[in-house]
RNA sequence: GGUCCGUUCGUCUAGGGGUUAGGACACGUCCCUUUCACGGAUGAAACACGGGUUCGAUUCCCGUACGGACUACCA
């Protein structure tokens, strides 16, 4: 094989959504499977949807799930420069290129004559207009247009575009390396626009020159692009350039959990999980749409489950970090069908991998959460409070919200439990038991275990008849950590304080 | 409408001419746990349909149905 070099070629045109960073993924496990580079291109060749900060967006979303770019507009390379729109003469010199050898054309016809052609045709139920051998003769370009009246046209400044010359009677043949070969008729194909009216190409002029001259060996996109491909085919072998084409595989789509349709930007609201790596403020609603990073995955996590998302290794294992990616990845392992998003599963890959997380990971930034709610005093043992959730939870903020609740004051004790556990023998053990904390400075779960049993054995009672309301007494709920061991970070004082204040506010009736 | 791509449990998928069609998520049950969760065990759950080819097809071929993408001077 050559040189591998890929490339991720986003648009900087709004946030970067989820199947643009799988896709990315894919390009850089590629890449480094085979200690070739991974090239990210900005294609800002429309000026009309340019988003300003959507480019360091893109940077910051790779930057944060450790895809780390060869060459790109940041880390430079031999290539330079990797933004499209500061190679406009690059892509001007290929069209004239094009344009001597009588494979391209000017075409003047408006925007809107083109679409009211467009409606008519509609409206008489033909088949959609298309632009090409059938039908340019009849348009306004400079193969139907005498040479005087063309050049007239330019000197008159006249906007005009760059459209390819489709083969009105040729079998295109593309091989992909997910899909095989596919065969297309050159007279479905329209005639592209290569340059637009404003100077700027087209995404399939800048696309293939681009890839040539940055030696591109393997385009790896979306399967949106394969309609396109055949167009792509036929400017490589136009510029002579088929020697070094680079080889396609289309990526199966990421389609909607219901199915119909592929994934979009819009859908991360609706459907109740993101769809962006980071937050990202929508430019029209200017609202703040969290990303995957803020709803709490791990980035180990969404790249586990993003890779699994139309590959698999071919074993039974799913656990894999990025580096074991890498060795583990190939194409050929690519399924062919479109894949719908299921939430679930990243939900479970990233219990799976908070679970494995040091306790130290988190401690630093609970701190910074608990400190201003006047919950943290530098006294507790916060690396045993993570500990104690940790196993229990799927999200980071599932853990600091429930170490907030056992350390801060009970706002609602569960009234059903209190209704059918609260009693006179319930009562007695626990009286006994915060009048034994009271006289201790310190107890470990395993002592206060000992120390409640001894209590309600002295009692005669049943220790299950009393457990699960000590817990209501002193966290509220009736589920919870382990208890115990709550007993033994909170203290024997406060401990005893919250079970005198639970039988104050809540006395029996008999009382 | 046209062109192209696709179709194995609800979802992600393995497999592949003869298999009890395997795994994971989700779901059910049980065990563990004096709670919840984790963990363990277990259950239910799939080859879109119709024709070929073949001794035999879920697997190969052809149709049909269904789904998807594309059909811009957007990428």
């Amino acid at each position: 094989m050559k040189d591998v070099r890929v490339r991720f070629a986003p648009s900087p045109t709004g946030s970067l959504h989820i199947g643009g960073v799988r896709t990315a993924l894919y390009n850089y496990l590629f890449a480094k499977k085979y200690h070739g580079k991974f090239i990210i291109r900005i294609e800002d060749t429309d000026q009309n949807r340019f988003v300003a900060n959507a480019e360091q967006y893109i940077y910051d979303s790779l930057e944060w799930l450790g895809i780390k770019a060869d060459e790109s507009v940041i880390e430079g390379g031999p290539y330079f420069p990797y933004k499209q729109s500061e190679r406009k003469d690059i892509y001007k010199k290929y069209a004239n290129e094009l344009l001597e050898k009588g494979l391209a054309y000017y075409a003047f016809d408006t925007n809107e004559e083109l679409e009211l052609i467009r409606t008519k045709q509609k409206e008489s139920g033909e088949n959609n207009f298309q632009y090409n051998a059938a039908t340019r003769m009849s348009l306004r370009n400079s193969l139907s247009l005498s040479k005087g009246e063309v050049n007239r046209l330019i000197q008159m400044g006249t906007p005009y575009v760059v459209r390819l010359k489709v083969p009105a009677k040729e079998e295109i043949r593309l091989f992909d390396l997910i899909r095989g070969w596919v065969m297309v008729h050159s007279s479905t194909l329209d005639d592209k626009v290569l340059m637009k009216s404003d100077g700027l190409p087209t995404y399939h002029l800048a696309n293939v020159v681009d890839d040539y001259l940055m030696k591109i060996s393997h385009v790896i996109r979306g399967e949106e692009w394969l309609p396109s491909a055949p167009t792509h085919v036929l400017l490589y072998k136009s510029f002579g350039w088929e020697a070094d084409m680079p080889q396609f595989a289309h990526l199966p789509l990421l389609l909607k959990p219901g199915g119909d349709g592929k994934l979009s930007k819009r859908d991360g609201e609706m459907l109740g999980f993101p769809v962006f790596p980071l937050q990202w403020r929508d430019k029209e609603t200017q609202k703040l749409i969290p990303g995957f990073k803020e709803e709490g995955y791990l980035p180990e996590a969404l790249i586990n489950f993003l890779a699994f998302l139309g590959w698999n290794p071919g074993t039974e294992e799913e656990i894999f970090s990025l580096d074991e990616l890498i060795e583990a990845f190939s194409i050929e392992r690519i399924g062919k069908s479109g894949t719908k998003f299921d939430i679930n599963k990243a939900k479970w890959f990233n219990q799976f991998y908070l679970h494995k997380k040091d306790p130290s990971y988190f401690t630093e930034e609970f701190k910074k959460i608990l400190d201003p709610a006047g919950l943290w005093n530098g006294g507790i043992k916060l690396n045993l409070w993570v500990k104690l959730v940790q196993e229990r939870s799927t999200f980071e903020s599932e853990m600091v919200l429930e170490i907030k609740n056992l350390i801060s004051k009970i706002e609602a004790f569960d009234q059903s439990l209190i209704d059918s556990k609260w009693n006179i023998d319930a009562k007695n053990g626990l009286k006994e038991f915060s009048e034994q904390l009271a006289l201790l400075n310190e107890i470990t779960a395993e002592e206060a275990k000992t120390l409640l049993n001894k209590i309600l054995e002295t009692q005669n009672t049943k220790p299950g008849k009393v457990l699960q309301i000590l817990r209501v007494s002193l966290t509220g709920k009736g589920a919870g950590p382990d208890l115990m061991t709550i007993i033994e970070l909170l203290g024997p004082q406060e401990i005893s304080k919250r079970i005198i204040h639970f039988i104050n506010r809540f006395p029996l009736s008999m009382d």
